[in-house]
DNA sequence: AATAGAAATGATAATCATTCCTATATCATG
DNA sequence: CATGATATAGGAATGATTATCATTTCTATT
C-alpha cells in the first residue's frame, strides 16, 4: 500500500461527507503536497476493488466516495446535494424472492429535501 | 410538439429497449433524415420534464430512455448490459415510514446476470 | 550498500457523453 | 408578406474520468 494510497484510505475514514475525487485530492494534499488527481482517481478504483471504499455513482455530478463499506444505502437532498447514509432499504434475498432471480447487488438512492434546506424555503 | 419530438416520443413508445440517445438518433432518423443528436438530447429533457419519457442514468455506459412512465425498476444485466422492467420494489410510502421523512423519489436498480448471459458461461 | 526489476507516481493528453452556441429554417399570426 | 417567436442542425465546448508514459520509488537479493 503506498503512502498516497494510505492517505486517500484514512482522508475517506475520517470523514461522513462522502466526498468527491476532487475533494479528496484536496484534503490528501494536506498530507502529500505533490499529490496529482490521476493518482486519486486510480487508488480510488483499487480500493473500490478491495471494498475497502465504495463508489456512489451521482447522476448529474460527480461521483462521490465512501469510507463505510458496512451494506447501507444513501439519502440524497436535490437541493444541497448532501449525502446521508441510511440503514439498508433492501435485502439481496427479499429481491430474490420478489424477482425469482438470483441477484448480485443492488443500488438505492432515495431523493428528500433536508431539513436545512426546506427551512429556507 | 415538434415533429423531431414527436418522432422522438413515438420510438420510444414502441420499444422495450431502453436505448441510449444514440440509438434514439438512429432510428428516429428513419422519418426525420437531418436530425441531430443534440435535438435528441434537448427533446429528451423536455419529455422527461413533462413526464413523457424516464430517463434511466446508468453508471458506467450512456444514459437511457425508457417511453414508458408507469412506475417500475429496473433489472441490469452486468454482462451485456441489457435492462429489463420490473414491478416497483418499493413505495414511496415505505420509505417514508422507514426513514422518518418527506422523500421525493428513488431510483433503484437491481442488477443480475440474465439468463442468456448465464447460460453462455 | 549496490542494483535490477517491478510497481506506482505526476503530468499531460485523450476520451466520450452531454451541453452550449449560433446562424438558419419553420411556423403562426396580424 | 413581414414579423416575431421558437426549434433546428451542426459544430464547438465542457468536464469528469481514463490512458499514457517518462520518471521515481520500493523491494528483495546479492
Amino acid at each position: 500500500m503506498s503512502r498516497q494510497k494510505e492517505v486517500i484510505l484514512d482522508v475517506l475514514r475520517k470523514v461522513r461527507t462522502h466526498p468527491t475525487a476532487d475533494e479528496i485530492l484536496l484534503m490528501a494534499r494536506r498530507r502529500v503536497p505533490a499529490l496529482a488527481l490521476g493518482t486519486v482517481y486510480r487508488n480510488l478504483k483499487l480500493l473500490c476493488d478491495e471494498k475497502k471504499v465504495r463508489r456512489i455513482p451521482m447522476e448529474d455530478a460527480p461521483d462521490r466516495y465512501d469510507g463505510f463499506t458496512e451494506p447501507h444505502d444513501h439519502l440524497i437532498c436535490l437541493d444541497c446535494g448532501k449525502v446521508y447514509d441510511v440503514p439498508s432499504l433492501q435485502t439481496k434475498e427479499a429481491l430474490e424472492a420478489k424477482l425469482g432471480a438470483k441477484v448480485s447487488g443492488y443500488e438505492m438512492k432515495v431523493y428528500f429535501v433536508c431539513p436545512n434546506c426546506q427551512r429556507e424555503e
